[in-house]
DNA sequence: ACTGGTGATGTTATAACATAACAAGATGCC
DNA sequence: GGCATCTTGTTATGTTATAACATCACCAGT
């Protein structure tokens, strides 16, 4: 079965963070998390590319807002983000990008253009790994898979 | 076909330290690439275990034998080292591993134990991603594909 | 209202990871 | 020698991340 991806395809956005939000917020009212305004707000900048920001670009846009000043701000609410599900960590970037399937089953692949910087999302089968991995024994709890390379729109850029 | 998977089985390990040595020493040979002391150094330190060490571990072994003391040269060896392929980044954890297939092509999976901390090496299929990635039209360069969670001797422990 | 628990936020300070930029030495080639 | 190239040494700084502790807001029990 294909799998859906989102991210370079045009799309109109702003349903896209609407619905991103409204995920958000109907699954912490589910789980007893409390979606406040810092960590609303960290989404929002988040969803308003579909690129992933540095923890410092993050708390840089919080600054001007006056939400918090001060590298924990935006690592606790970066990581209660990552912990629900509505953000993922690339860590080739170090860095932080909406979740584009929220709800999900959440064994993410990403694809992160080098040119134009966007990040995309892709469902992976559960055992992606399967084969590499083979028999060694070794019991998976957490993958990271990320690619780089050129998204379509930067392809045909080059050409 | 099976895939050869090193760093958890038992081996002999002086012998693996050897021949991944020679491998980089007749690598560079052919390359016309220079073997230098403060990079065979770094390579060997890497190779003492199945684990990925951090630059700043590096530069400290480094300093208590006098090659170096001051970050660059510890990332510039491991720069080096990554360059040829004799070792590797692990992007989870900010820190290196020594190849363990020297020579062979290279896209490999990584396997890190969370409680022992080795890091072990699989081959993947070209196209490993393929099917994550699907009709996305997105061109992969180069992939990141490292998995968390125990290593056999581990699990045995936890049990 | 008081108390105490819990979770979120504010703040200080520092740890950990990484590189730009320039100086100096080594090597090889003409 | 003179030059090009590659490597190493060094200074300084940039970037990413967290430990530790103070404070605040909320709610439940008494």
């Amino acid at each position: 079965m294909p799998h859906k991806i989102s991210g370079f395809a045009p799309h109109d956005h702003t349903s896209c963070i609407h619905s991103a939000l409204q995920a958000a917020e109907n699954a912490c009212a589910e789980r007893g998390a409390q979606f406040t305004p810092v960590r609303r707000r960290v989404l929002e900048i988040l969803l308003e590319s579909h690129r992933a920001l540095g923890a410092y670009d993050v708390l840089a846009r919080l600054t001007t807002e006056g939400l918090g000043s001060k590298p924990p701000v935006a690592y606790r609410a970066l990581g209660f983000l990552v912990e629900q599900g509505f953000a993922h960590r690339i860590e080739r970037l170090n860095a932080f990008v909406a979740c584009t399937h929220p709800g999900a089953t959440h064994d993410p692949a990403f694809m992160i253009c080098r040119a134009c910087h966007k990040v995309a999302e892709a469902e992976t089968a559960p055992s992606v790994l399967s084969d590499a991995i083979g028999d060694s024994g070794f019991s998976v709890e957490q993958t990271v898979i990320e690619a780089e390379g050129l998204c379509p729109a930067c392809q045909e850029d080059h050409a």
